[in-house]
DNA sequence: GATCATAACGTTCAGATGTACGTTATCAAG
DNA sequence: CTTGATAACGTACATCTGAACGTTATGATC
């Protein structure tokens, strides 16, 4: 409780699997992990089980199986996530972030394009918000 | 080892530190840490000396202190462990981080416009590449 | 309604991580 | 050279994580 240290890795990754198919049962969630990734049944159970208990994920009773939703805003616990990671590695600053993602990382020319188009968008945003 | 599974978070704070600083004693790196951040000066040493033992620092003796300094280059391991963060939260996409960072984050007026620049950068960069 | 398969729950367990101390070594000052 | 301070080293230990199983419950099938 109150633990507010962000989820660890593989639970995050179980619980991401969940907000991308809504909601889904145990066996339906280790399906749908990557191919190079085994994990028992059991495990992702557990991982399930856990998540529930620590009030990320909320559960439904259907026949003999539980079905498992999201109980926050995944976006919510993703901004925290990344918080966590930008103040321990960027000293909380986006930007370096950044700068560190476009110079040591390949971003193709439509990523480009499209980051460009992001940031002019916002920049109009906030024009128009600055000026009602 | 091989443990090529990321350095745990308080381990990682420690190192950053010790990037930034060049070098430093236990105590140095005791007293760069964030007001808000009170960890025992033992409990420094024992990060230190597991990084060493890891092979990310290295240590120099100088008089009875250590003196510790990085073993290997920050960005290769800020670089994994960010890797490692992608395909945990966002697929190993990078573009989704970004929006993310853009939309649900605040950037100031400078920051976009520094975005902007160095995405201009990188553009001219990549034309000239490939017409060599 | 007896049998079979599979799921849930509780529980376990090893190793990693976060944190800290006791003892020994080492320098510095009297 | 003795004393006092502080650092290093080994070491400890509780908790968290990653992973998995045994037993019990619950539908499904015959």
């Amino acid at each position: 409780m109150a633990k507010r240290g962000a989820l660890p890795k593989s639970e995050l990754e179980v619980a991401k699997i969940v907000w991308d198919l809504g909601e889904a049962t145990v066996r339906q969630v280790l399906e749908a992990l990557p191919e190079d990734r085994e994990l028992d049944f059991w495990t992702v159970q557990t991982y399930l089980r856990r998540l529930e208990a620590k009030g990320y994920l909320q559960k439904r009773r259907e026949g003999r199986n539980n079905i498992y939703s999201s109980a926050m805003r995944p976006k919510a616990v993703i901004g925290e996530a990344l918080d966590d990671f930008l103040y321990r590695l960027f000293d909380g600053e986006t930007l370096p972030l950044f700068q560190h993602l476009i110079h040591d990382r390949g971003l193709s020319d439509d990523e480009i394009n499209e980051l460009q188009r992001s940031l002019n968008e916002l920049k109009t945003q906030k024009k128009r918000g600055r000026k009602s």
